[in-house]
RNA sequence: GGAUAGGUGGCAGAGAGGUCAUGCGUGGGACUGCAGAUCCCAUCUACUAGGGUUCAAAUCCCUACCUAUCCUCCA
């Protein structure tokens, strides 16, 4: 498949380093807090890619770091008088309850920052030999212009970059540029033993550390948002480069856009938020992924009540002719159809730069051709059609498969058959009362010419 | 100031030289006890502006204007 490669502003092929397995790596939260439907869209999007890399035939291994120690973990904490520790346990886990709860399943390692302390010291140490970084009195810092491709990812030129304002007067940096490797104690922090003092350790280095232990120097694709390509992924970029002396940290730089609500992107430092666990409560976490996955994966997509809930019709209408397929007739329709093509279509979207947006576009072409067809079609042509649903799902989790047989669903199949001794009766008051109870409690049925379809909502 | 990505029908959003994107919405009809779902017809000849290249441009080139984001923690 080809994918846009930040790094060389192209649409290149994927080559794998090592043949037919893809190492992966994507930038997992800082678990101060919940996460919020941003970040979620990230995560749906690199669970799909790994999922469709897959199917693709790679071999692919997902690594995601947590970043469970921090400034904000440490204010969090003495905000609310808990030990730093069990604010990243805590949140660290209910980041895990939430993808779970999203479907986002294929990350293979989740790697705390605060397990790699001895790795994160072993790079400093070599980046200081090497003369990539100082020490000052508060900390040890890399020293951007040693590396001469900083900036290479983002275009950005160093002397043209405006210092941040936050860039205190007793800082000792050789430029406003150089971003912390090791933070120095400061009384009441938390703090691990170095040669360079106790201390704990930057953000950039955590994720270096981390894939190095697992992937060495140099990996296949580096994932993230957007807004970490500068600095935090040159930050990378540099720290490993120095070290290593090879070409690439990552050979494909894969940046998602942002999820924008009331004008402005949702950001947990401007307060601009839905919480994942939030839409959750309100929507099926496969309406949030259609929602989040039905647009451009590096265009900035917004977020709207009216846009939530077209996009839920979008997908209902999707769903409805995948529940169709399961009550056909068995008999040809006039206008047979070969569903493959869809699935060839589908495949040849994804394979173009991850364009889920065309893939849903032709899974909603199928379904069109499904519905004209009256449900009349072979049961071949269904099964194949069905073989698309399936193998759409599988990638990025929109379909919703209730067990059909289950307890739950003889109950309602029981209640069902009971409504339809009122309206053969034509009691339509109580049969019309029995529909609105249901429909109340959460399943909706639908009275068609081949019997009564029901469903959840 | 620098960087990056963009400006497509009522809305969202694909396309990347010549043929229907798609969905949501809207109007009418069919079906139905009603509702819903679905179908049919209609609505829509849309591509920021101005130049150019070409037999042909939303798609390529130039200019202008506009928007978003990043340069500070951020998915």
């Amino acid at each position: 498949m080809k994918i846009y490669n930040t790094l060389t502003r192209t649409v290149e092929e994927i080559v794998p380093q090592r043949q037919g397995r893809i190492r992966l790596f994507v930038c997992g939260p800082t678990v101060y807090n919940y996460i919020h439907l941003g970040n979620a869209r990230t995560f749906v999007l690199f669970d799909s890619l790994a999922k469709y890399l897959s199917f693709s035939g790679f071999e692919v291994f997902y690594l995601q770091n947590i970043t469970d120690i921090d400034d904000k973990t440490l204010r969090v904490a003495s905000e609310s008088g808990v030990p730093w520790t069990e604010v990243s346990q805590k949140f660290y886990e209910e980041y895990r309850k939430d993808m779970e709860a999203l479907g986002a399943n294929s990350v293979n390692v989740y790697a705390k920052a605060t397990l790699y302390i001895e790795e994160i010291k072993s790079q400093i140490r070599r980046l200081l030999k090497k003369g990539f970084a100082y020490e000052t009195s508060d900390g040890v810092y890399f020293h951007v212009e040693k590396f001469r491709d900083m900036g290479a990812l983002s275009g950005q030129k160093l002397d043209k970059v405006v210092p941040g304002s936050r860039v205190s007067p007793s800082e000792q940096k050789l430029n406003p540029s150089d971003f912390v490797l090791w933070k120095k104690q400061k009384p009441g922090e938390p703090a691990w033993d170095s040669p360079w003092g106790y201390g704990r350790p930057g953000w950039h280095i955590e994720d270096t550390a981390i894939t190095e232990s697992f992937f060495g120097k140099s990996y296949d694709i580096h994932g993230g948002a957007k807004d970490l390509m500068f600095p935090h992924h040159e930050a990378e970029i540099g720290q490993m480069r120095s070290i290593s002396g090879k070409k690439y940290l990552a050979k494909y730089w894969i940046h998602g856009g942002y999820l924008n609500f009331g004008g402005d992107k949702m950001s947990k430092s401007t307060g601009n938020f839905i919480l994942l666990r939030e839409a959750l409560r309100k929507y099926s976490r496969q309406q949030i992924r259609f929602f989040l996955l039905n647009a451009n994966y590096s265009s900035d997509l917004l977020y709207t009540e009216d846009l939530f809930k077209a996009s839920c019709e979008a997908l209902d209408r999707i769903q409805t002719a995948y529940e169709m397929l399961h009550g056909v007739e068995g008999q040809s329709g006039s206008e047979d159809f070969d569903p493959g093509i869809y699935l060839s279509r589908i495949r040849s979207s994804l394979d173009n730069n991850f364009d889920t947006r065309s893939a849903f576009a032709y899974l909603q072409e199928l379904s069109s051709m499904i519905f004209r067809s009256g449900g009349k079609l072979s049961p071949e042509i269904a099964a194949r059609a069905r073989e698309t649903y399936m193998f759409v799902d599988r990638i990025f989790g929109i379909l919703k498969n209730d067990a059909v047989g289950s307890d739950v669903s003889r109950a309602i199949q029981g209640i069902i058959n009971l409504r339809e001794e009122f309206r053969k009766k034509r009691d339509f008051a109580t049969s019309d009362m029995i529909r609105k109870i249901l429909e109340e409690s959460g399943v909706r049925i639908e009275d068609e010419a081949s019997g009564t379809k029901w469903r959840f909502v």
